[in-house]
DNA sequence: CAATTCCTTTACAAAATCTTTATAACGCAA
DNA sequence: TTGCGTTATAAAGATTTTGTAAAGGAATTG
C-alpha cells in the first residue's frame, strides 16, 4: 500500500503534532480533528486505512464515537487513553476496538502495532499480486498488466480493480463499493460506478461492449471474475 | 462457533491452571502445553483457533515458537510475558504476534483482547452456502449453480430464492412472500408472485410444468424442497 | 501560472427489469 | 358438465437501471 492514511483523533494538540511527526517520519499520510465529531465527518468523507482514537474528548466520549464508527468503518480502530481501568479497556475491545493503548505510550510500540494492524487488516487473501487470466495486479507497488503489457490506471480505477481483485466472485453492492472506495457519505453516488466501471472496462476488457470480467448484476452492483 | 478451542504453552502451571479455569468458565476449550516444542506439536496436530504463548520458556524463546508458527498458522497468537522491554513487544508484534500482554495481566483485559481476536480472525472466513440437491447457493457471492453451472438471475429473483432457501421444506405464505421481498404494502399483490416463480421455475426447474422444487399450496403459498 | 490530468456532474440513449393486462388451464364441488 | 376460485404463462407497456459521451471544475505537475 502507497502511504497508508491515519486519521488522529485527539483533542490535545501536543499529542497530535507528537503522533503526525512520528506517523510522517514513518511514511504515513495523516490527517487530525480535535473533535469526535470532526472526526467522523473526516472519516465518512475519505476513510482512512486506521484510526487513532482518544477516549476523552470534549464533545463526546470516545466510546460512543467507535459505536458510531463501527457501524460501517471496518478498519483498524486503535484506541488511546489515559485511562486505564479494565471496564474502559473491555468496553472498548468489545465495542471492535482493535487495541487499546494507555498514555503516555512508547512510541515504538504504538508503530509496531499500528503496523501490526495494518498487516492484519490488509491480509484478506493478499499475496502482493493477483492474478486473473491475462490480467496481473501488483498491489505492493500497484502495477497492474495485460498481456505482460502494463496498464496505465488513475488512481481511483486501481483502487476500484483491487478491491474488485480482492473479491473475485463475490457481488460487491454499490453501496459497498463506494463505501469503500469514495466514503461513507458517497453511499448514492452510484453515477461515478458506472462511470469508473466504464473506464476500467475500457482499459482492461477484450470487448467493452460485451464484458467478461467485470459484470452487471442489475438492481446489485458489480462482480469480477 | 461452536467453543473455540485455545492453546496455552506457557512452562508456570500456576499460570497454566488460572488460565484454564477462567477460560473454561467462559467457554472455551482449553489444551494446555508446558514447553515450546511440546506447543508446536499439539498446534500442528490439532490446530487450535487461538494460542496463548508465553514467551520466557525454558527450552526455546517465544519469539522463536512464533516465527515457527507463523510459518503456517494464521489463526491469532497472544503473547503473554513478563517481559515489558519495548524492543520485546516490538518485535514479537512484528513477527506476526496478535497481541501482546504484560504479566500479571488482568484477566478481563485478557478475556476481552481473546474475544475481540477470534471475532477479528472470524470474520475474514464466512462462507455460507445452501445447497439443496444439485442447487447451489452462495449467500456471500450472491452466486446460484445448477449442476455446477452458474445461472443467472435477477435481483428479485435471487432474492425470492434466497428466502425459499432459507426456508426450506416450510410453505411460506403469499402474504410473507411478499412483505419480505416487496415490502409490507404489497402483500395482496398475488399475480407478482405468480409471475416470478414461474421465470424461477424455468431456471431452475427440471420440467417447469411438473415442479419438483417450488410446489404451489394452493390458496396458501409456496413451498420450496 | 499554465498545462495537463483526473474527477465530478449533466444529459440522453440503450438495456434490463418490473408491472400490468389478457387469456388459458387447472382442480374442485354442485 | 358447468361454474367458480385459483394458478400459470405470455407478452405488451411502463419504469428503473445502466452505459457512454462530454462539458466544466478541481487538483496536480512542471
Amino acid at each position: 500500500m502507497n502511504k497508508a492514511e491515519i486519521l488522529i483523533i485527539d483533542d490535545e494538540a501536543q499529542i497530535r503534532k507528537l503522533l503526525q511527526i512520528n506517523l510522517e517520519s514513518n511514511g504515513y499520510k495523516v490527517i487530525q480533528a480535535s473533535t469526535g465529531n470532526e472526526g467522523l465527518v473526516l472519516a465518512a468523507s475519505h476513510p482512512p486505512d486506521l484510526i487513532l482514537l482518544d477516549i476523552g474528548l470534549p464533545d463526546k466520549s470516545g466510546h460512543e464515537i467507535l459505536k458510531e464508527l463501527r457501524e460501517w468503518y471496518n478498519k483498524p480502530v486503535l484506541i488511546l487513553s489515559v485511562q486505564d481501568t479494565e471496564a474502559d479497556i473491555v468496553s472498548a475491545l468489545d465495542n471492535g476496538a482493535t487495541d487499546y493503548l494507555t498514555k503516555p505510550f512508547r512510541t515504538g510500540e504504538l508503530l509496531a502495532r499500528i503496523r501490526s494492524a495494518i498487516r492484519r487488516s490488509q491480509n484478506t487473501e493478499n499475496d502482493s499480486t493477483i492474478t486473473c487470466g491475462d490480467l496481473e495486479i501488483d498491489l505492493i507497488a500497484r502495477i497492474v498488466k495485460l498481456k505482460g503489457e502494463a496498464i496505465k490506471l488513475t488512481a481511483t480505477e486501481y483502487n476500484l480493480l483491487a478491491l474488485f481483485a480482492k473479491n473475485e466472485g463475490k457481488v460487491l453492492t454499490h453501496q459497498y463499493l463506494l463505501k469503500e472506495i469514495w466514503g461513507y457519505s458517497y453511499q448514492t453516488e452510484t453515477q461515478y460506478l458506472r462511470v469508473f466501471v466504464g473506464t476500467l472496462r475500457k482499459k482492461i476488457e477484450e470487448n467493452p461492449n460485451n464484458p467478461q470480467r467485470i459484470t452487471t448484476e442489475s438492481g446489485v452492483g458489480y462482480r469480477f471474475q
